[in-house]
DNA sequence: ACGATATATCATTATGTTACGATATGTCAA
DNA sequence: TTGACATATCGTAACATAATGATATATCGT
């Protein structure tokens, strides 16, 4: 039962998650889901720091490719992690850690 | 025994991993390495098509991430997964195919 | 030393990304 | 309806990335 190459756009949209996970930010914020389940946008701000805008776009990021799902809950959009996906790459990263450095 | 938050270094390493593999076509450099093992660059420039100085250019980020290995032999150079990240991840998407689309 | 093969690098152009500051929108309570 | 809070969007400058075509380097056989 040989492993089969994955069709060219599967990888391509695989390869869109990938990217988006692919900044320290954006990284720290799915870390921060997957830690402590969904949360509201300003208490990620609290926890990460930066400028409002700018986590902002990077949460517009991470629900296009969706990563994230948003929803509004008075006046807090509260964010959850959308993607399996998202929780294996970061078992694998903590599997890792002090292996790579 | 709760999951403690990935030193920011680290994560910043990890993000650095993933954004590299955030590309189409050296994801698909990837996973051929992952299918069939220490592979030539001619033989993935035949089997992924495209220009060989585009290649190598992507062959050279990869390996800046430590992602892949190279080992000239002869007019060669053998190129070989480096991380085992890289085949989690993989497996993690290949597990996922279907799901997404 | 020469030609052939394999790979890497360079220069350039086009395009995308990031961060910042400012401004706009949405929601609630008084 | 006004103010306060929460979030999103816009414009822009700095910077990074991708692809292309051309050129350079490395290795081998003759």
């Amino acid at each position: 039962m040989s492993i089969r190459p994955l069709p060219v756009t599967f990888m391509n949209q695989m390869a869109d998650v990938l990217k988006v996970m692919g900044h320290g930010y954006r990284l720290r914020i799915v870390e921060f889901l997957d830690l402590h389940g969904p949360t509201p946008a300003h208490v990620l701000l609290a926890a990460l720091g930066g400028a409002q805008g700018l986590l902002s776009q990077h949460l517009a990021k991470l629900r296009q490719a969706q990563v994230i799902q948003a929803e509004r809950r008075g006046k807090e959009v509260w964010y959850t992690l959308d993607t399996p996906a998202a929780t294996t790459i970061l078992n694998c990263m903590r599997k890792r850690q002090g292996a790579l450095q």
